[in-house]
DNA sequence: CATATTTCAGATCTACTGAAATAA
DNA sequence: CTTATTTCAGTAGATCTGAAATAT
């Protein structure tokens, strides 16, 4: 059962999942927030957009938005060419915050990276995008 | 961010999970069920040893004994040697439902890794059980 | 009328925490 | 007195479902 890839998989993305949420954590941040951010880096987005491109429900959009918000990291408008819209802006301290998201995740990759070489980081990553667009395509 | 081993590690997780959820929900099964069933074939077991061997917390034995035990697929009877103890024993009737189960990981497997080469699935192996020591050594 | 967006309320599953009762 | 086992009750986090209100 130790060599079951599912298997693998869960365990591994179970410890990668705890370190995330504790580094996160740790400046008052979530996953959530780093996609989101990301994103917004972009350019302006509506939040149906922002879920399609990040793979975040609607419905989790919105709470990470909120507590984006909160933290004056984006702003929410009316888009007047579509009043079902809210256009999302990200603003100065959100590019700050975005910048200190991605030293954050950057260091969870090395932490959680630790036991393999170059060569077998960039092939784990090239097989695991293998697999996700399989699944994709279902 | 596509290409954060994490954020990969999580997503493939989740599908791997959502596959293994379905797949064994349809014969009334849960992965749980699964790997205490495989454990429980190298011979009798306390519900600690179980745990520890499994890496599924206590409580979460517990819960799943009792369903495996509503199947008719074990028996729990006293230790006499260490009264604190349950030993856990596999029947006839839970020898057949793990070959069941594991026909149906095996099954998971194969639709899982579909997008990969033998070779890809063997190196997949390899580096996630490189991690999987990596984040045990903590 | 059918479709798209935002929002909320709740549900799932795995993993984990804490505490009580019993026995070593 | 400390430790180990079983058990239960409850939490956390990411994911997903369903439905309502609004606008296209």
């Amino acid at each position: 059962m130790e060599h079951l890839p599912s298997w693998l998989l869960t365990q591994t993305a179970a410890h990668a999942g705890r370190l995330v949420t504790e580094r996160f954590a740790e400046i008052g941040a979530r996953g959530y927030h780093y996609r989101l951010l990301e994103q917004l880096l972009a350019g302006p987005a509506s939040q149906a957009d922002l879920g399609r491109r990040t793979g975040i429900h609607f419905g989790d959009v919105v709470a990470a938005l909120n507590e984006l918000a909160e933290g004056g990291y984006l702003e929410r408008r009316p888009d007047p060419a579509d009043k079902r819209r809210n256009v999302v802006t990200i603003t100065a301290a959100g590019r700050r915050r975005a910048t200190e998201l991605a030293a954050t995740a950057a260091a969870v990759q090395q932490e959680l990276l630790a036991p393999l070489t170059p060569a077998e980081r960039a092939e784990l990553v090239r097989l695991l995008t293998l697999l996700r667009a399989g699944a994709a395509a279902e």
